[in-house]
RNA sequence: GCGAGAGUGGCGGAAGCCGGUAGACGCGCCGGAUUUAGGAUCCGGUGCCCGCAAGGGCGUGGGGGUUCGAGUCCCCCCUCUCGCACCA
């Protein structure tokens, strides 16, 4: 009996699957279709312990509808631009593309020794320009609908990365790259109006078979708030303001009034009431502060403006302030102080001794204003109200709201808490946004037959506050589309993540030259019926690709609304308790352990560590890097015993039989819910009634055969082996079908 | 604070929706066989406590409850992890 060895077998069949072209979908209909999608890399470097697991799995499944009959796509490409790349190239002195590009290739050569079963017909990277001119087609495309729109706007800056960053990456007011805190820069920059769909990625989540993790994270993010809006009026000037509250039934507790400061009221009314100096002061000051301190600062600081609102239900005035803790981002940027019931408000009266006005009673008691020491913002009876006293809380709002609605003075109002994407950055390595800025016919779309707008190679890439593109000598400077005069390009670049919000529609058809994909190939094989990848993109890259479907959706582009059906992430591969890091030295690569003990034993102690979702320890489950890690010695009994069991004819006894039938029943339902671990676990314990059946002098030839089917995708090399040479079948274990169970056999 | 999830041997983890011998499978450890040797292979043992043994007692974060029967269902509490966090 030959020995289990895998350096000699893994990387044989890697070049025979390549010669018989085994994972080319097809597409012809014949079959029905799978789509299997995993989160395309992001090539900084070789392959690292998330993608070893990520791929492991999600290999396995693509393999398992394989076997199932399905006509499958499993794809790979390369999220290739972006700051991580630029960055790297910078610091080692060489040019972003020959880095990326050498680390494609390194990930590539990692990919197929690792035997993922990839239509490589099918790959690309984003920062090819045979790919980016439809990127800039899709933002042309978005220009035209207005969902992509220029503005001044308050952005997050990050003063390492010299860039600005969507919402989306800034992780705890820092930068979600780097870790810099980010800095407050007020800006012209792109935006693509995702606002627009908050309610529909809200509703649209009801179909979607995905974590409920993701799910949540994905509703937080968007942040719905139902309530009113309310129109009070500037006493001294008669300017309208617009305030949004989740409370409407605190009307009548209304004691001040606030501004934020990047209100475009504010200036004025301070003007008008005397306060200027004082204001101007404050607004100066939050200016220079990064945007963090200020956000994390529980002060509650604020300006009185001199002027007063008058609040509609009562015609009281009350003064108004410009104070830091009221967001120009959320609702209209100006707020009703109601201190009894508002926490917040309640400090802010303290700290500037403002009245304290109960409107609000518990159950059957008072509330004394006096003897407060916070805010009181449950439930209860409205008093002091006017016409509503007595009204109970559950439909005291919807009661006041229809009322101010009736006066005239407001309505039901919805507020969300997503901002508009801004896709603009200041660097280098990334898709030119394809607009002309002409003097007299202002933003110029790039007319679609002059794309893509290439990238210049000779660019002084090092970030410096603007664009590198801008400093290129000639570059910019281009005839306006329209009128041909003199103009210039916008010299900015897109967000990485406008690349990788389509990417998974132009696999259907990568090489389409004409348009960004076939709607009848993309008709057939989307939504993706499976997508694995990590969790860290919940609000990043799932969110954008929602809702860019969505808007193709609107164009006609595609007859869905939702891209992926079915979402998979994979824990984290971490160390010793921590995340594996380049400061910590605790990284651990998972190629070399490829080489030395084979890519099979790599996936499958990846797949058996413990449930798919949840992380795994390397320390804990392989500790000493100088032995194998655990599933190598499983292959190699499994080894054993097939080899033994395709030796004997001796019939199977019956209670192998009945094991072996109830095994693919098992193991089957673990594939579908991902259940890896278990159904790894069944196959161990087959592989040990294998061994005492034999042992005993009984055949095992049928139960081996499956077996070595059942674990196909998952630790394709050895299957194959085993399957072709030792038990001697024509073709690939991989094209083989999946075993049946009879139900009769397969009880427990 | 709000939201989501989780607490099971020395360790990773099993015990589906729908209560039925808790600890499958593996790692580690202990003992044995084979071997020049082994980090190779094979066999046996391994939740905790008492006991030489037969046997007995205790066990799924803590407390209570429902039930013939609870890791699983209900109530209260504790701990941990992860999001979000001045969102009006």
């Amino acid at each position: 009996m030959r020995p289990y060895e895998p350096a000699a077998i893994e990387p044989k069949w890697v070049a025979r699957w390549e010669e018989e072209g085994l994972y080319r979908a097809v597409g012809d209909g014949a079959r029905p279709r799978f789509y299997a999608l995993d989160m395309f890399p992001y090539p900084s470097g070789d392959l690292h312990m998330g993608h070893a697991e990520a791929f492991s799995g999600g290999d396995a499944i693509a393999r398992f509808r394989w076997m199932q009959g399905h006509d499958v796509l499993h794809p790979i490409g390369w999220d290739a631009f972006g700051l991580p790349a630029e960055n790297a190239a910078i610091r080692r002195g060489i040019h972003p593309k020959e880095w990326t590009y050498a680390n494609i290739d390194q990930q590539r050569r990692s990919f197929r020794r690792m035997g993922m079963s990839f239509d490589w017909s099918r790959q690309f990277n984003t920062c090819d320009p045979g790919y980016y001119r439809w990127t800039q087609w899709l933002f042309l495309k978005l220009f035209e609908r207005g969902l992509a729109y220029r503005k001044l706007a308050p952005t997050n800056w990050c003063p390492k990365d010299q860039t600005v960053l969507a919402n989306e990456q800034v992780v705890n007011g820092a930068c979600e790259r780097c870790g810099t805190p980010v800095v407050r820069r007020d800006l012209v920059q792109w935006f693509f109006r995702i606002t627009d769909y908050a309610q529909r990625l809200l509703d649209d989540m009801e179909g979607l078979e995905w974590p409920e993790r993701v799910l949540t994270l994905q509703r937080n993010w968007i942040g719905r708030s139902e309530g009113a809006e309310v129109r009070f009026e500037i006493a001294e000037t008669g300017d309208e303001v617009t305030v949004f509250t989740t409370r409407p039934d605190t009307l009548w507790g209304v004691t001040f009034f606030v501004f934020a400061p990047e209100h475009p009221l504010v200036r004025t009314l301070a003007r008008a009431g005397g306060s200027a100096e004082e204001v101007g002061a404050l607004l100066d000051r939050l200016q220079a502060t990064p945007l963090t301190s200020r956000e994390q600062a529980e002060s509650r600081e604020g300006v009185r403006l001199g002027v007063h609102a008058v609040n509609p239900v009562n015609g009281e005035k009350v003064p108004a302030f410009v104070a830091p803790y009221v967001l120009m981002e959320y609702g209209t940027g100006a707020v009703m102080g109601v201190p009894a019931h508002d926490q917040r408000d309640f400090e802010f009266a303290r700290e500037h001794g403002l009245p304290i006005r109960v409107v609000i009673a518990p159950e059957g008691a008072e509330l004394d204003p006096d003897g407060m020491r916070e805010a009181w913002p449950h439930e209860g009876v409205m008093v002091h109200s006017g016409p509503f006293d007595g009204t109970p809380s559950p439909e005291s709002i919807g009661r006041v709201t229809a009322w101010l609605r009736e006066k005239g003075i407001g309505g039901p109002a919805v507020t969300y808490r997503l901002r508009d994407w801004l896709i603009s950055r200041q660097r280098y390595w990334g898709a030119p946004i394809p607009i002309v800025h002409c003097e007299v016919c202002g933003e110029v779309p790039v007319p679609e037959e002059d794309l893509p707008v290439l990238l210049p190679d000779d660019v002084d890439f090092q970030p410096g506050g603007e664009s590198p593109l801008a400093r290129h000598p000639t570059w910019k400077h281009v005839a306006c589309p329209r009128c041909g005069r003199e103009a210039v390009r916008d010299v900015d670049t897109m967000d990485t993540f406008v690349d990788s919000s389509w990417y998974f529609f132009r696999y259907c058809s990568p090489h389409e030259e004409t348009r960004p994909f076939d709607p009848e190939a993309v008709g057939a094989w989307m939504p993706v019926d499976q997508y694995t990848g990590g969790i860290e993109h919940a609000v990043l890259h799932l969110l954008y690709a929602r809702f860019l479907t969505k808007a193709l959706h609107d164009m006609g582009m595609v007859g869905f609304v939702e891209p992926f059906r079915r979402l998979m992430n994979q824990g984290q591969v971490i160390y010793d308790g921590a995340a594996m890091s380049k400061s910590k030295g605790n990284i651990v690569e998972p190629m070399p352990i490829v080489e030395r003990w084979g890519a099979d034993t790599m996936r499958l102690t990846m797949l058996f560590a413990g449930p798919f979702e949840d992380d795994i320890d390397w320390k804990l489950i392989a500790p000493d890097p100088d032995r194998p890690p655990p599933a190598y010695h499983f292959l190699g009994r499994l080894w054993r015993a097939v080899c033994e069991a395709a030796a004997s004819d001796a019939p199977e006894p019956e209670p192998l039989v009945r094991m072996r039938h109830r095994t693919v029943r098992v193991v089957t339902a673990d594939y579908e819910r991902f259940r890896f671990n278990t159904a790894i676990s069944r196959m161990m314990e087959l592989t040990n009634e294998i061994r005492r059946t034999l042992d005993a002098g009984g055949g095992a030839r049928e139960a081996a055969s499956v077996l070595v089917q059942l674990l196909a995708p998952m630790a394709p090399f050895v299957t194959e082996e085993l399957w072709r040479e030792v038990l001697g079948n024509e073709g690939s274990v991989h094209t083989s079908a999946w075993p049946s169970f009879d139900p009769e056999l397969a009880r427990e």
